[in-house]
DNA sequence: TTGTAGGCGTTATCAA
DNA sequence: TTGATAACGCCTACAA
């Protein structure tokens, strides 16, 4: 029905994408038997499976997501959305999870929201509409739209990059403010007052928000007024990093300390210090977070936080599986974030 | 049919997502005005338009691609699957294409074969089974089932990264060889004879062994055995480059400059000998490929061939939605690949 | 073990 | 301008 019969097969051929129907009238079996084949294999006896096999080869048949995923209700695909693939902030983590997906046999789907939460949510449908399983996205700032559409779509998601004790989601991470504030802490013990902080933009991005507020908490630690702080907020890249850093040491009363709210804005500053003739860390101190790998090739090497990249791509991976699998009472894990002290930070060095 | 009505509309909101049919009984029109209205919204009245519009948004309706695409045959989707997305090397290629597609209304999904051509076979499978209407490729070499599959299901790709003369398939990239060759010559015209060449597995990467080649070129040209040159194959990474970097330091006879087939293995071989105590360039010169932004920001910065890769993220997009629109003869676009001299090359200075 | 047939959510062709 | 309705390709009871 619906197509006309052929003579030969070889007209199939120049036509387009077999389909399992093909596939059955060449192996001269039933539609029903060749996915029972494909999916159930133990199900079909020696004989017949090896005829459809051959078959599927001969026509380079592959199956049709969108139908399959129509019939079956289940794609064995998450998704995962993460603010930028630019850089190498989340490569090592969506590595990770993709890998551990691949263990229980889910394919991947990666979109970047260019950190806007309306992008997101754009991201969000279309990966849902893509017949994405479940979500894997980064922090807890979202449009209520978005949160409203995962509840309504019941679709399973965990919250990673961010760990949040009064934040109910599913979520695994470490604590950002908690980790800056004590990398803060550290600096400032070493005897700086004069203080500045290079962030991305803070709306819509908690885990920048929650950087600054540690730098705040350290300084209120230390006995400083945290108003002093100077900030600059830039969106992450080396150049942005590199025109703040110029902007905070041409001012008249310079900082000791930059803390970049990453490593990517680090490096900029890093190199920016160099091509200035700043030395770093006798003039300058300067601190990163994540710790990527550019944070142990540049020179001096780069005082940061070590994000548990890895754990946490892995951990969403399996939380994700559990969720899909029905169980719904996930609790939120919280990952150590560790300080990483290198050659960019030292004490700081009193004007002769 | 199939579904049973239902007093209330609540009773949907609890269960699943909701489908055309539901967006149509809650905006009392048929599914196919529902259709319609958001495929071509200029073919429904005002009215019923708003009405529509209404429902789908009280409902959170969100369109079923698997559906649709069944329906429509044409998903607005490509796929592109690169060797690897851990380091930086296509990142920013991608981003191009990714910008560009978006231009023109298709979505991306991204997938990496981690340099396998058998692992890139089922990602090109599975990305066609998704819907994939074109895909963007890197480099010629791949299992010709990977080509055979293409040809039979009429996938429009691109092959970027790479360009070379005898190659008929639609591609946009430069030409690895002739930059290496540039690169290496110019090296040797600084008076090395001892060299070496850092390079990731050539099997099943044609961009590593045409770089590989332009090296012999370059010693061919200059009186030198390309016999006499060292190789070390290693995967592309940082910890690898460093590996093999203090390998070939630790030789007896040293090389004088180390060429590293991308600029990950040269960013590792810097590192390693900043660790070392090496002088770079004093003692040894090392050089890169690719141009991605670590280059800039090591010390000393290291020398590279600049890879284009915006350029040519956005002409393979622009060269695949052309041929997604059914243009079929499109010639293969060469792009330049420019040397960049940084402090990590210098002139061989000979031993006291 | 295998086949038949209904349904999954859209789109698109016809009529109305 | 709108509404029926037949595909689209696959899965899965249910029957044989």
């Amino acid at each position: 029905m619906g197509r006309t019969d052929r003579h030969s097969v070889s007209v199939d051929k120049l036509a387009t994408s077999p389909t399992l129907e093909d596939v059955a009238r060449r192996a001269m079996v039933s539609t029903a038997t060749v996915s029972r084949c494909l999916n159930y294999p133990s199900k079909v006896s020696e004989e017949t499976r090896k005829q459809v096999l051959k078959a599927v080869d001969d026509l380079g048949y592959a199956p049709n997501f969108g139908a399959r995923a129509l019939a079956a209700k289940r794609t064995n695909t998450f998704g995962a959305i993460v603010p930028t693939m630019e850089n190498a902030i989340f490569a090592r983590g969506l590595q990770a999870f993709q890998e551990e997906l691949g263990r229980h046999g889910v394919t991947l789907l990666v979109a970047s929201s260019s950190y806007s939460p309306e992008l997101e949510e754009e991201q969000i449908r279309a990966l849902v509409a893509r017949g994405a399983d479940a979500l894997l996205l980064i922090g807890h700032d979202r449009t209520p739209r978005s949160y409203a559409f995962l509840e309504q779509h019941k679709i399973p998601y965990v919250v990673a990059w961010t760990f949040n004790g009064d934040q109910s989601r599913p979520s695994i991470g470490f604590d950002n403010r908690k980790a800056m504030a004590r990398l803060a802490g550290h600096v400032l013990s070493l005897g700086h007052k004069k203080v500045a902080f290079v962030t991305a933009p803070r709306v819509g991005n908690d885990r920048a928000r929650e950087r600054f507020e540690g730098v705040q908490d350290a300084m209120l630690e230390a006995g400083l007024d945290p108003a002093s702080l100077t900030i600059v907020e830039t969106p992450y890249s080396i150049a942005n990093g590199a025109a703040a850093f110029e902007g905070l040491m041409s001012d008249s009363s310079r900082p000791t300390a930059v803390f970049c709210g990453n490593d990517v804005l680090a490096a900029g500053a890093l190199t920016k210090a160099r091509s200035l003739g700043l030395d770093v860390p006798g003039e300058v101190s300067i601190t990163g977070f994540d710790d990527i790998e550019v944070a142990e090739i540049v020179s001096p090497a780069l005082t940061t936080v070590h994000v548990p990249h890895r754990k946490m791509g892995a951990g969403a991976a399996k939380l994700l599986v559990r969720m899909r699998n029905g169980e719904t009472a996930v609790s939120p894990i919280e990952l150590e974030a560790e300080i990483k002290l290198r050659e960019s930070l030292g004490p700081v060095v009193p004007a002769i």
